[in-house]
DNA sequence: TTTGACTATAAGTATATACATATTAATCTG
DNA sequence: CAGATTAATATGTATATACTTATAGTCAAA
């Protein structure tokens, strides 16, 4: 069994990769390990453990140890996609960028707020509404709450001049955050903001943000018509 | 400059995360070289450059060579999102899954499809329309074309068994697709299709998937309202 | 001033070796 | 036989070393 020579991690990628596509190894099987294979390919084990490392972090093998390498029974094809910071992506696109704060205020939040803030009860929060134009037009509006707790000195930014959004990313570190993408049909509220018809199908991202077991901020973002949030494997 | 002992890539990982976090490496600035970090940390080139690779691969760093490492200046957060296959996801939630094709034909694509698809003038593709059922509740429907060139057998498997989307996943390797989410006002025929409300806004994901220059299929999946898609970092 | 060749540099990678760690499988107890 | 102990094993990682590759920067020729 040898299997000619490759000398690179690519190149083992590559075949590996072949293998499974030719079936191969079957969905679900496991692959020789480590050790084998760089016998095979006339490599080193460290190139071999690049190269499955890799097609591991992509979601297409199933790596444990001492159990060995399976082909992943059913691929989940990962795609990374870029968060945006409204600002960058308005600018971009070669449009000029420019942002209202409709709400700005200080108080205990509705439960739900609090429930997904992990705040105690008669806390008070920031609370502030933004919209974010492009070229002068409705693109994005923010509904946000911040927990002063965890963002020492958002008490004396200004917030006008800064985005809430721009703000915190230049300021706070934070650890990881939880997204979800949804539709929602234009209520009165949203029309009015957005200046789009009431009834429109709007698309919205909910984004919570945490560093050191607190919830910094939570945010939900409700596009204007016509948005697309686009990604590539 | 002996910054301690530093002996884990994860370790060296964490001591420039904080190092970024708290300023002392500034957005934009060049850090220190690998062969200078792995001096001061007291470990391998090799430790400092899996560290920084992985950094460099959440968006945090930008690395070149012979230019060096910096920090992003826009320190673009990714998110990792696993594409759904609509069955494992249903069944994945406990609830039954089923679907019945609406449409299946070979036609020429109007032109909007055919540019999409990048095939000639002419040529006939296969259309398919299927509804996707959750406990017999509709949950997603997708529109969807397919390229008999670059899908051999497809003639001959019974998409009423397994749907396109399954068969496809099992039997076409690919190797990359992209995707873009949005929203849309349901209309008189999502409506109906979806047993939902005229003008209620409902969640759309796009996808075309290629390998070897050819696009494969390209695919509209409109999901029923309340359907949302969650991800973390 | 521009173009092009050259060079020094920093990241990128390959390899042998050694040890760490998680986890399965086998074995030993009570 | 259940439960604890131990051995075996595949991946995970660290290290020194050596070489490769892309490219920023420099300097000279056009």
């Amino acid at each position: 069994m040898s299997g000619g020579d490759f000398n690179s991690w690519q190149s083992v990628q590559a075949e590996v990769l072949r293998r499974i596509n030719a079936r191969e190894w079957k969905p679900g099987e496991f692959i020789p390990n480590e050790a084998e294979l760089a016998l095979e390919f006339n490599c080193a084990r460290a190139t071999v453990n690049r190269a499955l490392r890799a097609l591991a972090e992509t979601g297409l093998l199933d790596r444990r140890r001492k159990a060995g390498t399976r082909v992943a029974l059913h691929p989940v094809r990962k795609a990374t996609l870029a968060i945006p910071v409204i600002r960058y992506e308005i600018e971009g696109k070669g449009q000029s960028y420019r942002h209202t704060v409709l709400v700005e205020e200080r108080l205990v939040p509705p439960s739900g707020i609090r429930a997904r803030m992990r705040t105690n009860p008669g806390v008070k929060l920031l609370h502030l509404v933004t919209l974010h134009l492009a070229d002068g037009k409705p693109y994005v509006f923010g509904d946000r709450w911040i927990n002063p707790d965890a963002v020492p000195g958002i008490e004396s930014a200004d917030l006008s001049v800064q985005s809430a959004n721009e703000w915190l990313v230049a300021n706070i570190p934070f650890e990881g955050g939880d997204f979800s993408f949804s539709a929602m049909t234009a209520g009165k509220r949203e029309a009015e903001i957005l200046a789009c018809k009431e009834g429109e199908g709007l698309f919205v991202i909910e984004r919570s943000t945490w560093a050191k077991d607190q919830i910094i901020t939570s945010v939900r973002l409700t596009f204007a018509p016509g948005y697309r949030m686009h990604t590539e494997i």
